[in-house]
DNA sequence: TCTGGGGTCCTAGGACCC
DNA sequence: TCTGGGGTCCTAGGACCC
């Protein structure tokens, strides 16, 4: 027939878990069940991670801040983020999806496209494997999923999107036009709300719409890149292939102050914390930094970063904070108030066997992978430097309420 | 309403090199 | 004399995504 070396018109699929966070803490705690449920920061300055379909039904919506997704939904059960939990949920999820092809690229915890185009002879037609990973999905782990079906990652997306909650829409190639012309502007992948304000003064608001504009105006407007995306999105064009892997290019920490912050102390004692995380995650990935990046957030939420790029790649928590205190002291003015405080590491080497040998006779190495060892079986921040003895213990994001 | 935390990518200017 | 152009790296800021 031929039928084996035929690829399916539409072989993306883009599977998203339903309200993932608060699902799981449904499936954790089930008498939970039919109420409505927030995750996020429970601090007041904390914001909606998730929300169950109950609290939205209320008006709640993602990245929401909480104190006024509580005002919406007093009733709410509000709870902090067990990504422990998520993670472990996460990983039988892909599990499923890696059992109907190896082309699985996840794009968080929650979401992932597959590219089943191979998959037929074994499996059936793209939306017949969309189907099938619904039934697993809810089988394994007990939540619902949407599953979008299309000739592109990004039709798939807007398709699971269209499907939600617990639903399937498949988008043949045949129909790409009529099913993005009607979508506003927002709904494209890369137009958020500074490119839905600027095309909204151009007078554009749907994709259909912006399928018109010229690639020149829209250039001068938006820029290079950015045009010519857009541009190609909205006349369906999406080159971009499922990818299975790609190294990460940084490794961050950040923490939002529950009060905004003058003290220099009590600033350096958090980029020191924020410091040993980020050093610590770079020896468990197997990466050194070349570039620390310090970031502020001032009160009025202005946001500075400064950057300095070392002579040799580190994985140390002395160099990393060595280079962001330099970088926090060289900012401009005094006792400014300070929001957040991040630090970044970027430029990242894979730390081969050639660091090995470096490693040979320096002494901060080995006092930092002991604190790797005792962390390992101790929990984390059971080793403490001096200067963070006076630091509370650490718990999730955004502090337990009074 | 008063805005988390973890990321990616783009732009633009200056340094530096050929 | 008084000024080109391309490539790459570094830095700062910002838009965007989940």
């Amino acid at each position: 027939m031929g039928k084996r070396s035929t690829r399916p018109a539409e072989p993306i699929l883009h599977v998203d878990l339903d309200a993932f966070y608060a699902a799981v803490e449904v499936l954790k705690d089930p008498s939970l069940h039919g109420k409505p449920v927030l995750v996020g920061g429970t601090g007041n300055r904390g914001v909606v991670a998730s929300a169950s379909y109950e609290a939205r039904a209320q008006g709640v919506a993602s990245a929401m801040p909480m104190v006024r997704a509580r005002r919406l939904c007093p009733q709410a059960v509000v709870l902090p983020p067990d990504f422990e939990a998520y993670r472990a949920h996460s990983n039988r999820f892909r599990e499923v999806l890696l059992s109907y092809t190896p082309v699985v690229e996840p794009i968080a915890l929650d979401e992932a496209f597959l590219d089943v185009g191979g998959a037929a002879l074994l499996f059936g037609e793209p939306v017949a494997i969309g189907a099938r990973i619904r039934r697993d999905v809810r089988a394994e782990l007990g939540i619902t999923c949407s599953v979008g079906v299309a000739p592109t990652k990004f039709v798939a997306k807007l398709a699971s999107e269209a499907a939600k909650p617990d639903g399937l829409v498949h988008v043949p190639v045949g129909e790409v036009p009529g099913f993005l012309a009607r979508l506003p502007v927002r709904a494209l992948w890369g137009a958020g709300e500074r490119t839905a304000e600027t095309l909204d003064r151009l007078g554009v608001r749907t994709v259909g719409e912006l399928a018109a504009v010229s690639p020149a105006i829209l250039e001068r407007v938006l820029g290079e890149a950015a045009a010519r995306t857009l541009s190609e999105l909205a006349h369906g064009i999406d080159p971009r292939d499922v990818v299975p892997y790609e190294a990460p290019k940084s490794i961050s920490h950040e923490e939002t102050f529950e009060a905004d912050q003058s003290e220099e102390e009590t600033i350096l004692r958090e980029v020191l914390a924020l410091s040993r995380r980020v050093a610590a995650r770079l020896r468990e990935d197997g990466y050194r930094a070349r570039t620390v990046v310090l970031k502020v957030r001032l009160a009025n939420f202005s946001t500075l970063t400064r950057s300095r790029t070392l002579p040799a790649p580190t994985d140390l928590a002395a160099d990393v904070y060595r280079v962001a205190e330099a970088l926090y002291r060289g900012l401009p003015g005094t006792r400014r108030r300070i929001r957040l405080v991040g630090v970044q590491a970027t430029g990242l080497v894979s730390a081969g066997a050639e660091q090995l040998a470096l490693y040979r006779g320096e002494r901060w190495g080995e006092v930092e992978r002991a604190v790797d060892r005792i962390e390992q079986r101790f929990g984390r921040d059971a080793a403490l430097p001096a200067a963070l003895l006076a630091r509370r213990p650490r718990h999730g994001p955004g502090a337990p309420r009074a």
